[in-house]
This record gives structure tokens, sequence and C-alpha cells, in this order.
RNA sequence: CGGGGCGUGGCGCAGUCUGGUAGCGCACCAGUCUGGGGGACUGGUGGUCGUCGGUUCAAAUCCGGCCGCCCCGACCA
């Protein structure tokens, strides 16, 4: 009854034209639509969902529901945030929660169509998992207790814990235990569109990281890993052409499997310097890597005999710095201790060489720290029997030792000796204190040695705009989501994940796609194609009679672009103005000038170019979809 | 969670130090003029100064608690 009340409304009013086309056009519509047999609800549904589908392919400005900010937002200083706010594009309702108002929500649908069309193409099918769980089944996975406060949890009224999902794999491991049976149903790939909440610590740059967000999320299922290591190329294939088709320069990079777990992992990673990775890049060969993974190939320490422990005076050294200094020695003479606290409560203490830096993620992987890590309190540190800015592993007690493999080869370095004021000299890993574990511990560095080609890399931020990761049998086995093999044996199901953050890429896109005056969006992802501007329409009636037409042929069946047309009574700067804020691809400009010129301005936002072009071209513009090459002859008065 | 900053009309801000009952620009509404780069004039609308409590004859202003937002560090699409 509703969905009639929408149709009827559709007739009247400002929207009449663009209301009464769709409902034609669907009364029309493909053979065995129709409403034959179908209530008369049935066949307003069905025309509401054609008119969603449409989404208003023109719309008057005066109707949006938008406005612009003449003024910079206090809170935003990334230019995407900055811009999507003031263009109307987006507003927050809290830290990290955004709403989308009518243009964001256009190009967020885009943003997907894209990424839907790039997935469909390697055999992806779309579904759609819930966003609330029972938290058995995240217990299942064993994810309800390793994750931390991020994940959103609650009970329901009966006091049931439920799980507010920040990722679906569970879920896919469940629905594969129960419709998969036989290898002959794999390979499979499926992918929903849904939203996640991540509790992050920290929201921060507008629709960059947020807590409330859309994913793109895609499970890979095959037989064995040879099938994995396909699904997982497939969807890097996919991931390039979707990024290349967003207008985002991204770079591949390996990476950590952070709290997924899996064997292999790449990031596809955006320049930026607000980004919060930190990649490690080669400029003679390929490499590219998180830093969080980067291994570097370290210069052999120089052999040399075990000498004697010796213990030495060094008032007032709390640095290494102000350490090396005092004993005229190099900073990778000396071993530097920092001290962690795991999730389960374990004090870490991880030795690295002086003139490097601890990486957490590596630390957190080799001591395999339940919940993360913090750095530890001093109260902590002196409990263990050390003493913070002398601190190292000899007398400690209580505590797990981690050292960096370059420290394992690394002789008589000069370390804390765990007392005020005093270092020993002469200090060797296994001779004086015992490692727990021994792993590679060290953040990559601008300059370090490239691991495949040894030139000097370099370190730039980046923004994950999306990530692959092969997930094996963890969450297969979980859920006992297993198939029948040709032999006869039931076999785990092994998995692949695969993640697109739609409003981050929408923010990316704005980082990459802007000027001083807006936002300049790509022909794919932009709300509308063209943003129509009439002038002088009190002086030259022509000048409604003209954009009214290009705006009702925008809405009429078969034109493939789709048209916003600045009707407001404003002043031309104005409308000017924001046509360059909103940032449409095209910007058609009709005036009693440009008609005296031979028909409407047209404006390629990217280039600023200007052409003066008959409106018939631009009739066919909107209709075909392709704007004419640039006629000189006609732009000769412009 | 640690450090820093902020909270006054839709947006940007002043006023807070030195208590006296709220102001500026833009936006918005009405009208007139204007009409190719945020135009002009006239007249208007809109704020329990984040919130709760305290001090005081009197609190945006001083004191305390709480809430919220932003930025910098530990997590991730």
């Amino acid at each position: 009854m509703e969905a009639v009340d929408v149709v009827e409304h559709d007739r009247q009013g400002d929207y009449g034209d663009e209301g009464g086309g769709h409902a034609v056009q669907c009364d029309r519509g493909p053979p065995g639509w129709g409403s034959g047999g179908r209530s008369r609800a049935m066949v307003a549904s069905r025309r509401l969902a054609v008119r969603r589908r449409l989404s208003l392919p023109a719309m008057r400005l005066s109707q949006l529901f938008f406005t612009t900010l003449r003024d910079d937002p206090s809170e935003a200083e990334m230019p995407s945030h900055r811009l999507l706010l003031r263009a109307g594009y987006v507003r927050q309702l809290g830290s990290g929660i955004y709403s989308l108002l009518p243009l964001g929500k256009r190009v967020n649908d885009r943003v997907e169509q894209v990424i839907r069309e790039e997935q469909d193409r390697i055999g992806g099918q779309e579904m759609e998992m819930p966003v609330v769980h029972p938290a058995d089944v995240w217990r299942a996975s064993g994810r309800y207790d390793a994750i931390g406060p991020e994940l959103g949890r609650f009970k329901d009224r009966n006091g049931r814990d439920m799980v507010l999902a920040m990722t679906h794999e569970e879920v896919v491991a469940l629905l594969l235990a129960d419709v998969v049976r036989s290898h002959r149903q794999l390979p499979m790939q499926v992918y929903h569109f849904q939203t996640k909440w991540r509790d992050e610590p920290r929201a921060r740059g507008g629709l960059i990281r947020v807590r409330e967000f859309v994913m793109k999320d895609a499970y890979s299922c095959d037989r064995d890993d040879a099938g994995l290591d396909a699904s997982y190329w497939a969807q890097h294939g996919a991931y390039v052409r979707t990024f290349q088709r967003l207008g985002l320069d991204t770079i591949a990079v390996a990476s950590d499997v952070g709290m997924m777990g899996g064997s292999q992992a790449h990031e596809f990673m955006v320049l930026n310097a607000a980004g919060e990775d930190v990649l490690v890049l080669c400029e003679a060969c390929d490499y590219a890597a998180n830093r969080q993974v980067a291994v570097i190939p370290r210069e052999e320490p120089a052999a040399e005999e075990a000498l004697p422990l010796e213990e030495v005076a060094t008032p007032g050294t709390t640095t290494i710095a102000s350490l090396a200094a005092f004993l005229e020695i190099g900073p990778e003479r000396t071993a530097k201790a920092a001290f962690f606290v795991t999730g389960d409560g374990r004090l870490v203490t991880a030795i690295v060489r002086g003139d490097l830096e601890v990486n957490e993620t590596k630390l957190v992987n080799a001591v395999s720290a339940v919940g993360g890590i913090r750095p530890a309190t001093v109260e902590e540190i002196k409990a263990a029997g050390m003493e913070p800015g002398y601190g190292s592993p000899i007398g400690a007690h209580e505590t797990v030792v981690v050292i960096d493999d370059l420290i394992a080869r690394s002789p008589n370095l000069v370390a804390g000796a765990n007392r005020e004021g005093v270092h020993y000299r002469n200090v060797n890993a296994g001779r004086d204190y015992t490692a727990d574990v021994t792993a590679d511990l060290t953040n990559a560095q601008e300059g370090d040695p490239c691991p495949t080609c040894g030139a000097p890399v370099i370190l730039r931020n980046g923004i994950e705009v999306g990530n692959i990761f092969k997930l094996g049998t963890k969450y297969s086995d979980a859920a006992g989501a297993t198939y029948l093999g040709e032999d006869g044996q039931a076999h785990p199901i092994v998995m692949g994940s695969y993640g697109i953050g739609v409003g981050r890429n929408t923010a990316c896109i704005v980082e990459a796609h802007h000027d001083a005056k807006g936002i300049i969006w790509p022909v794919e992802v932009a709300p509308y194609a063209a943003h129509l501007v009439s002038i002088g329409a009190a002086r030259e009636p022509r000048v409604t009679e003209v954009a009214e037409r290009l705006h009702s042929l925008a809405a009429e069946a078969g034109s493939r672009r789709e048209i916003l047309w600045d009707d407001r009574d404003e002043s031309p700067g104005v409308k000017f103005t924001d046509a360059e804020l909103l940032g449409m691809p095209w910007i058609l400009t009709v005036s009693p000038r440009s008609l005296a010129a031979g028909g409407i301005e047209v404006t390629e936002r990217a280039t600023g170019d200007r052409s003066t072009r008959p409106i018939t071209e631009v009739e066919d513009f909107l209709v075909s979809g392709v704007m004419p090459e640039r006629d000189e002859a006609a732009t000769a008065s412009a």
C-alpha cells in the first residue's frame, strides 16, 4: 500500500515528468513482467523497484536533499573529508559514523557497482549475510575471545550474547558446511556488500577510518591449496581492474595476516601522506611490502671472540643515543630493550640492536600474543627485576625474552645492567642471558637494502583500500565445512577472504581527484554525468525551455546519462562555484549568451576545457552516453 | 588507553584571562534591484553558550564531575 502511494506521488508535483516516465516504462517492461494477473500492489512495488534502480536519472538541485557549505567545517582536515562534507555528500553522526546524503549514496552505489561487476566477472556470486550474529558462532572459531573490544557485543532480550559482525568468515563457513557436499560444487566464490561494525580505538580522517562501514567481502572455497592459489590470484586480478576503473593507483604489497589468520596476504594500497600504513618500496625492482612484514637483509656482524662481561658506569644514559655518545661507540654496538605486555598478561622483553626499531607486528607474531601487546609500565618492568633506561634480560625473571635474529649473531654488545647508571660491555646473547624466542623483529628503515635486489628502499605512507587473504582451513575446520572428494573421503574446504571498503574507496577517490575548487569525479563513479547550469532564465525564456528539455530527456527511458540541473534562483557565481565543488565530469551551461553563441557551453571539469556545442549534440550525449569530439568550428565564438 | 586541542544559531568564529544577562561574517526568510564567477540594499527568523552540580546579588565567563568531537601515538577495509 505504501508503495502505491509513492507511485501516486510521482504523478504530481515537481517530479511529474520523471515519475510518470518510469511508470510508463515499466508498464511496457520486459515480456512477462507486466501486470497480467498480478495485484495492483505487486505492480506498484515492481515500479518502485525499477524507479529505485534508476534512482532519479535527472534531479533538480532545488529539490535535492543537500546543502553546500561555504566554510570548511573545523573538524575536517583531509581533502576528502572536507570536500565531501562541504559539497553535501556526507554528514557525521558520531565519531567514525556517517550518513550518506543522496549524492553520497549515489557515489557509493557506483563504487559498489564497479566492484560487483569485477567480482561477477571472476565468477563471484552475490549473496547477503546478517549483521548480527549469535556469539556462539564466534566462540566456535575462537575469535570471540581472541578479539578485543573492537568486536561489538551486546545481549538480546533473552540475555543471549550477540555480536555485531566485523567480518563474515564464520557465517560463510557455516553456510558451506550446510550447502557444500561434493567436490563437484567446488571451486566456488561468494561475496556480499554488508555493513561492518569495528569499534576502532580511534576513528580518523573522515571516511578513511570509520567504525561503521560497508565492505565488499568475498570468500573463495576450494578443494585444495592449488585451488586456493588460483582463486587468490583471480581476486588479485579483479582488484587490479576494480581499482583501475575507480581511478585509484594502487600498489599490492605483501602483508601481515593479522586477526584473519592464514598463510599469505596482500594489501592494495593507495599512496597518501595521511595513510596509516608504512610501505617499504623499491624503485629499482618492484619489491613492495607492508613494513609489518618486510624482512631486511642485514649486513652480517663481524666475527669476534666473545670477551668477558665487564661492568661500566654510564650515568645519565637512558637513551641509546646518549649511551653511544658517552661510550664513543656506534649505536649498532648496543642492544636495546623494549618492554611490552601481551593481551594475556605476559611481560615481553624485546631486544634489538641499538640502531634499529622494534616492529610490534613482528613481535606479536613472534610470541603469538593473544589480544595484541601494549607498552609495559615502569612498575611492570621493575617487578621483573629490570631497570627502565638500563634494562636487559640479564638477571631478569618472569619475562619472555625475544631477541632479533641479528642480536643472536652480534657479539660483544653494550647492554643494560638493570641498575641505574650502569651498563655491561661484551654482552653475548646465549652466554649472558637466554632467549625464549629468536626472530626477525626489526623495522625496515629508509635506505635499507631491498630484500630482492639490494638497492636502497624507500618508505611511503599508504591507505589500504582492499586486501586478499589465504585463510586455509581455519574457519572450515571450526565449522565442520567439508566436502567429499573423488576419493570418497571428507576434506576441509580451503578458504580465502577478500575485502574492499566501499566508503574508504570513495574517500580515496576524492583524495586522488580534486583541486582547489572541489571534487573532480572520474566518470565511472560520478553521481551524475553532467551538471546543468541554467543562467538568465528571467531574461530569456528559451533558457528554461532548453534546460527543461535536457532534463526530461535525461529522465527518459533509454538515456544513458544522468544529469543534475541547478534550477535554483541563484547568481551565476554561486552556481558555477557549487558545480565545481560538486564535481560532475561535465558542466553544461545554458544561458542567453550560450544560446546566442549557438547552443550550450560544455565544460570538462577535469581540464577546464570549454566549448559551445549545438543543443542536438548535448542531447545526443544524454542519449548515447558519448560526448562528441569537440568541433573547432562550433567553438570559435566561445 | 596515553598526550594535545576544542565545545557559543546551519557553517566559520569573537566574547572566557579581568563575572553584569550574547555578538560578528556567511547561510536562511520576505521584498526591491541585479544577472557569466560565492552581487547590492532594506527588513526579518534563529542560540536554555555541550551537560549536571557548586561559588556568587549576578556565570558563556570562576570551581568540580560527566558527555561529545578533532589531532598525535598502539589496531584494520
